[in-house]
DNA sequence: AAGTAGTTTCTCACCCGTAAGGAATTGCCA
DNA sequence: TGGCAATTCCTTACGGGTGAGAAACTACTT
C-alpha cells in the first residue's frame, strides 16, 4: 500500500521539514517547529477526525463546541454570547453566527436578558439537549480511540506538558493587547 | 488588569471544563479531554500568535506555508499542487486557492509540466524567495518566544510525546478512506 | 487504435472565522 | 437631567477551508 509521496503518514513529516531546513539554512536554528510543527500537524489530524465524527449527526464541531459549553454549564443550561465568546476563543462575530446557525435547526434559543437588555442568552433546547447529551458520550469514545498509541503514563505527562505550552503561548512578553483580545474580551 | 470572565487567561480553562463535565455527567469519563482539550487550546493559542506575526507583512499564515514548503525544498524551489497538498494537510481545493493568491501577489507561478500536462509546479518568484527569507527567521525567533516558558528538557519531551500523538492520530483503527483523504492524496 | 480507468487540478456551493465598525443599551458623572 | 464612555451584540466585507464532481490529460487493456 504504498506511499507514492511519503511525506505524509510516514515516520514523521515534522523530522523531515526540519533536516529540509538544515540543510537549505545552516545558519538557523530551527528547533522550535519540533514542538510547534508537531503541534500544528497534531491538530489538524484531530480537527479533521473529530469534525468527521460530529458531523455524521449533521452537526459541525463549530455547533457541538457551543452546545458543549452549555450541556457542561449545567442546568437551565444558559450562557451569554460573551461567555461562549470568552470559552471558546473566539471572537464576538463568530459567536453571532454559530448561534446563527444553532437557531435555525432549534438547539438553541436566544433570550434577551430583561435587566440588561443588551445581553443574549442562549439557552439549550430540549432538542439540543437531547443531541449533546448523546453525542458527547460518542466524542470522548472517539477521543479515547485517538489516544490508543499513547499509554496512560504518557498521557498524563503530555497533558501536563500542554498545560505548559498552553500557558506560555498565552501569558506572553509582548504586553500589548493582542493576547487580550484574541483570548475574547 | 483584571480578570472579568476568568475563564480564559486562567490557570487552566481545561481543568474546569473537565470539573464540569464531571459534576454534570458523573457517568462519563472526560480524561481524553485533558489531553485533546489542551491541544485545541494551545494550537488556537499558536494560530492566533503566528497569524499576527506573518500578517505584519501583509502575508497571510496559510501563504507562509506554501511560500516555506517551496524554499525548504530547495532549487529550484518548485513542488507540484499535490505534493503541497499532501505535506501541508489540506485538500486540493485549498492548494488552489492558497496558489490563486500567492501568484496574484507575485510570489509563486505556475508551470504546467510539458511531460504530463495534468501536473502543475509551483516556484517561487524571486520577489517570493526574498520575502520567505526574511521572514523565515523572524518566525523561528517568534516560535522560540512563544516556547519560552518551557525548560530546554520539557521542550525536548514535549516533541517526542507530541510525535508519539500524531502517530496515535494518524494511523488509527478505522481503516475506511478516510485518513488517506484527509493526509492529501 | 479505441475505450476505459485513473490521475491531477480546478470549479462550485457552502461552512467557518476575523476585523472593523454600527446600533442599542447601560452607567457614570458633571 | 443630560451627555458621554463603555459594553454587548450584530452587520459587512473579506480570507480561508472542505467535499463533490467536472475537466483535462495519461496510461492501461484489449
Amino acid at each position: 500500500m504504498a506511499g507514492r509521496v511519503q511525506s505524509s503518514t510516514d515516520a514523521d513529516a515534522v523530522s523531515r521539514i526540519i533536516e529540509e531546513w538544515h540543510r537549505q539554512r545552516p545558519d538557523l536554528d530551527p528547533s522550535p517547529i519540533e514542538v510547534l510543527g508537531r503541534l500544528h500537524r497534531s491538530f489538524l489530524l484531530y480537527q479533521s477526525r473529530t469534525s468527521k465524527s460530529v458531523a455524521a449527526v449533521g452537526l459541525s464541531l463549530a455547533g457541538f463546541d457551543v452546545l458543549a459549553a452549555l450541556r457542561r454549564s449545567g442546568e437551565p443550561y444558559r450562557l451569554t454570547a460573551g461567555e461562549l465568546a470568552a470559552t471558546s476563543l473566539i471572537s464576538s462575530a463568530g459567536v453571532t453566527l454559530r448561534l446563527d446557525r444553532l437557531e435555525g435547526d432549534g438547539l438553541i434559543v436566544r433570550e434577551r436578558d430583561v435587566k440588561d437588555r443588551r445581553v443574549v442568552h442562549c439557552r439549550l433546547t430540549p432538542a439540543g439537549l437531547e443531541l449533546i447529551d448523546t453525542l458527547f458520550a460518542e466524542y470522548l469514545e472517539n477521543e479515547r480511540s485517538m489516544l490508543a498509541g499513547l499509554k496512560p503514563k504518557e498521557r498524563v505527562q503530555l497533558a501536563a506538558l500542554l498545560q505548559k505550552l498552553e500557558r506560555s503561548l498565552g501569558s506572553t512578553a509582548d504586553s500589548t493587547a493582542g493576547v487580550v483580545t484574541l483570548v475574547g474580551w
